[in-house]
DNA sequence: GAATATTAGTTTGAATTCAAACTAATATTA
DNA sequence: TAATATTAGTTTGAATTCAAACTAATATTC
């Protein structure tokens, strides 16, 4: 039992290394590509408003949940989105606690020429993987870190 | 084509963010084990000392191309690690641009304790996710990996 | 063998991450 | 309503990462 344990536990650790391998390639090939078309901008920025991309309007914490950066590195981002006229930091209304994070017409307008850019780079790593086979990997990277969910906290 | 192509390409962008998710969540559950054990003691260290576990004596450069991070990073954390005395920078005779990094006794010894803290994490993480499909992605990310390689460099 | 190129490691400064303590606002509870 | 707890965001300082320029050693080429 317990030396079967093991045996995956150590292949999930080069499943990790493997991982941090690919992110390590992968922000390498990207930021090469957008700092070609405009070298003020980082993968890290990147991330944050593709993000808003897709979800323009929502708040700090919500970014830092779904990005997996702690808070204060996303103040840190949005600070320095604002500072590049990329974003603005909206008050709720009702809530003034939440700091809403709206994309300027500048930051909508970038999208034209940076997504494909992005996404021709996941396109490339994808090759002739099959889908069905990209789909179920994601699900069991959601389901290892729900795993942990159940320990860690 | 085109639309099957970016489909592709948008989920492995989801991938992405779902290992980013595991890391973080991983780094955290880790971090805390051992902090409780040696408060001195680094999840980033910790990823050198581990590799050095399975390959003691390596050079510089290789502990960089193994963990996927900078060589002025791997300078800085072996700075720390000698400092802590768990490893020591020796010199290759015959190639002396090479600096070999050998755990000292301490280095070793914390093995005993760390390392089953740190498989009984992915341990967790793994639950009763199947071997076989554990291997299968491990192979789907390196291939992922070394697609970039045929184009971005 | 001298000139040149390549390789390993360091240094530097800026960017990003992290955890912990903090502030302000809102929600909950007594 | 007053006291308390929770939540979102900021600040702080240290740790880590990154890219670029640099040094020293070795390999290659002429």
């Amino acid at each position: 039992m317990k030396k079967a344990k093991n045996q995956k536990a150590a292949l999930a650790l080069e499943l990790a290394r493997a991982q941090n391998e690919m992110r390590s390639k992968m922000r390498q090939v990207i930021q090469t590509k957008i700092s070609a078309l405009d070298p003020d901008l980082s993968f890290e920025l990147l991330e944050v408003i593709g993000l808003l991309w897709r979800s323009d309007g929502i708040n700090q914490q919500e970014i830092s949940d779904r990005l997996s950066k702690d808070k204060s590195s996303v103040t840190y981002l949005i600070n320095a989105l604002v500072k590049r006229a990329l974003v603005k930091r909206i008050e709720h209304e009702k809530d003034r606690r939440h700091k809403l994070i709206f994309l300027t017409d500048k930051g909508k307008q970038i999208r034209k020429v940076i997504y494909p850019l992005v996404l021709e780079s996941y396109a490339d790593a994808c090759g002739d993987i099959d889908l069905e086979i990209l789909k179920q990997n994601t699900v069991m990277i959601r389901e290892m870190t729900k795993n942990l969910d159940a320990f860690g906290d």
